[in-house]
DNA sequence: CCTACCTAGATAGCGAACCTACATAGGTTG
DNA sequence: CAACCTATGTAGGTTCGCTATCTAGGTAGG
């Protein structure tokens, strides 16, 4: 009860691959926050709660590929935080994605939604 | 060269998995037809050439959901082909996948391009 | 005082599914 | 007959979210 009304926040996994990286770098592309912090704002943000298992190893890659710094800050009132910072490469990397991937839903929205025009349905290929 | 203003036709992989199957039942929405046709349908609706190898266990697996009926008809002016209908179960899926993709692609646009206003970014949570 | 819970980060193993190749086979063309 | 297009299919590799589990600091309740 109490759920499928407001958001259903709970999307298919494969759904999630590749575009949830992009949706971390835009969080951090509002100022350097933490893992815990990125989870539960995409998670305000309709994206379903983010387990550790899927958070961490993603951070880990975006900082390999230097899209991202990290800052250790000591607890202050609770555990230590790692603080991760937007690098150069990241706001670009961000630019690309983010606007690719508005590109990839209009054209599976055209797709799934549009006219039978939209698709060269079963064209005479064989003449 | 000669290609990025028109179509990109070359999305990430990861963006692929899972819509793939919504866009394949959205083309036998509009009548049976075969795999090299589906495919070749998606290509010109800007999905990218689509692998043998990526369509053939996809449809295998439609088949295996109950969403698809297979029908064999035997070479004219060709090697045989594997005619798909779309079932009951099928168009079901197709109206609540791709109902549920468009929300999906409404929710990360609106975080990735979105305001700051739309994500409650790093709340005071330890205050 | 000790247990339970929340915050915060991290790892191991599992499974789904796309990828690159390769294999098979009918038909047409040079 | 070799090369190519159509048409379907399989095998192995890789990626990445998932579940489950672990460490560890802080706070509240019994």
């Amino acid at each position: 009860m109490s759920d499928e009304s407001t958001a259903p926040s709970d999307w298919p996994s494969e759904w999630l691959r590749g575009v949830l990286g992009v949706c971390v770098l835009r969080v951090l592309s509002d100022g350097p926050t933490y893992g815990y912090a990125i989870g539960t704002a995409l998670a305000d943000g309709g994206l379903g709660t983010l387990k550790g298992g899927t958070l961490y190893p993603l951070l880990k890659r975006l900082e390999d590929a230097g899209h991202v710094t990290i800052e250790w800050r000591a607890g202050e009132g609770g555990p230590g935080r790692k603080y991760y910072h937007l690098t150069r490469s990241g706001e670009d990397e961000l630019a690309r994605a983010g606007d690719q991937w508005t590109q990839f839903t209009e054209v599976t929205r055209t797709i799934i939604h549009g006219t039978r025009a939209a698709l060269p349905l079963t064209p005479e290929v064989q003449s």
